[in-house]
DNA sequence: AAATAATAGTTTAGCGTTCAACTAGATGCT
DNA sequence: AGCATCTAGTTGAACGCTAAACTATTATTT
């Protein structure tokens, strides 16, 4: 008998061996991440800001929740406590009494820049370790990639 | 004033893009992968199953740990769980009094190759859609920062 | 040899997430 | 109009993870 356990163990090794890899990153670099986000900020909240920073406006909670691909509870959660800290405003939809606006707050704005600044030095470290261009060469395929599960998943 | 927020946000955007698609690629493949799991196993017990698939033999917890990324008191919860199902079996170390070995089991190994006949659709499906060869491509970046990633982690 | 430090594993508290059930408001159909 | 269906959001149960405190055993130091 030969080593039948020393051979990748699916079809499709490799799509198999990059979640293996995306899953770990994911792990390793969620965990320091929120150690190092000030205040006790989680990084689902950072995400929030972080949205909301780039697409400046109102959003649904449902809306966000699609964006971050989390589900509508767990946004719901998410809300509450950044809500609770000031750092976004919800307010009632006046043309749809199910629905909420979200949108950021000044102290929000802040947090967010405070985040960033926290986060600079591991983020520049990373850099200098492996140089942007590597990242950049990377993204168009995470993003392919991203952009499938998720619309695969709206199918089911 | 121009558009302010229209730029990435942070210093390394490229990495801190690269992040954030990986952190959604996680969210949808594994909340995808665990409900194409048989019997309701988890992906963090069909990681430890793949592991001593590959590497046959006994492991410590805290080795098991360590190559996951998790917390002892994580493994100690996945372990349990395993063994509870029989799929894994823990015997104390004969040479440490402190330490256990844990070996899957024959029954693990039935599992294994179910969880694999339950992924081998998806994963195909992924495959086709975009080729093993750009998941060949995009690995050894992602096998890069992980390593880094793991020895950084390391140090603290 | 004795005391101190380090290591393996467990446990508990706190949080986040999913899933499913539920309320309330909007849409569509007949 | 009236009823069925869909959608937005909330809630609670179950589970996983981290962090920190704790026990038991081994290694190290003096």
């Amino acid at each position: 008998m030969t080593d039948r356990y020393a051979r990748p163990p699916s079809p499709a090794p490799q799509v198999f061996a990059v979640f293996n890899e995306i899953g770990i990153i994911e792990q390793l670099a969620s965990t320091k991440l929120e150690r190092l986000l000030p205040n006790g900020l989680r990084i689902s909240h950072f995400t929030v800001l972080n949205h909301f920073i780039r697409r400046p406006g109102q959003e649904t909670p449902v809306q966000l929740a699609r964006a971050f691909q989390v589900t509508k509870g767990a946004m719901t959660n998410t809300l509450g406590r950044l809500e609770g800290r000031g750092l976004i405003e919800i307010v009632p939809d006046p043309s749809d009494g199910r629905s909420k606006l979200v949108s950021i707050s000044p102290a929000g704005r802040q947090a967010h820049a405070d985040c960033l600044r926290a986060l600079a030095p591991e983020l520049m470290k990373i850099e200098a370790a492996f140089g942007e261009t590597v990242f950049a060469e990377a993204l168009p395929f995470l993003v392919e990639l991203r952009k499938w599960l998720d619309a695969e998943r709206d199918e089911a």
